[in-house]
DNA sequence: GTAGTCATGTCCGAAAACGGCGAGTATTCT
DNA sequence: AGAATACTCGCCGTTTTCGGACATGACTAC
């Protein structure tokens, strides 16, 4: 597992890919995944994931083109595939996720699988807010969420 | 991981080795481990365990000489790799094994750990038995127990 | 004798707790 | 009335916890 840190607007951000893809992308208060797990810093082997989030911090990039390697459950693993659905600049409540995913009453588990998205920004999570229109939640801080939707020019709730 | 059967006198035995060592040593009736797990027919990669074993079985060899590769907890790993210091013909009790171990109450425990030995016969876990002289268990089978301690010249109890 | 108790590490299944929810009802202010 | 807020309850996948069961044996209490 090979990980570089760089700096975006929204604070230093992790990236850690393995062989087969981009493995995670990680805050600053990241409370997973310690940096000291035999990982080896390589900022060429993250090169790619890491030029297209620049990108996508600049606004020059509305999808990103990545192989992933996700490791969860085949729920985690359907949730997370569905994020990236969402088109760019729009919202999905956690209902209607839930119901793309084929399982219309696991609200609260497309819920918790989202908190678990090893990829937020690539897996476009910042995207699921409830149903009345809140936030209710995100790995990297509510403002962080916030922010990305603003970026991505959905008006401010 | 590669794998290999051979006909002994106590019936199809299974052997697997992988890049560090044997592995599995596994009876006709074995539950765990079925051989459709990926696994490679391979009779050069197993020759020598199935050397030893046939020689063993011919009554002309008394210890193993073989890389081992011991997959299990720390305590699991003592309590295996002290079976290999039980003399030939020799038998110990239970609670003989767990004062030997370093835990002498844990006389259950090295009860339950014999019982996923991986390495039978390799290991031999069928010189254990209770301290009354009972045979007490085998993955093999009581009288596989038996055949084996008979073969070595201990004196049937 | 014989029956019951306890110690020990590990595994396994059952049960319960826990979420980045949401719909439905009650309550409280203008 | 009507809107905003509060509380309750059902939903469902995952994680955590817990209680037995073991390839035993020493000890105690009848």
């Amino acid at each position: 597992m090979w990980f570089d840190r760089f700096k975006t607007p929204i604070g230093l951000l992790t990236v850690a890919v393995d062989e087969s893809g981009l493995r995670y992308v990680l805050f600053e208060n990241n409370k997973h995944e310690p940096t000291q797990t035999g990982w080896r810093c390589d900022s060429n082997a993250t090169r790619e994931p890491r030029e297209q989030l620049l990108e996508y911090f600049a606004g020059t990039r509305k999808a990103f083109e990545l192989p992933l390697s996700l490791a969860g459950t085949d729920f985690q693993q359907r949730t997370w595939r569905m994020l990236s659905q969402i088109p760019y600049g729009d919202t999905w409540s956690y209902a209607e996720l839930a119901t793309r995913v084929g399982s219309p009453k696991a609200v609260r588990a497309v819920g918790a699988a989202n908190g678990r998205n090893p990829l937020p920004i690539v897996l476009p999570c910042h995207r699921v807010i409830g149903s009345n229109g809140s936030l209710t939640g995100f790995g990297g801080g509510l403002p962080t969420k916030k922010w990305l939707l603003e970026l991505e020019g959905v008006p401010s709730t």
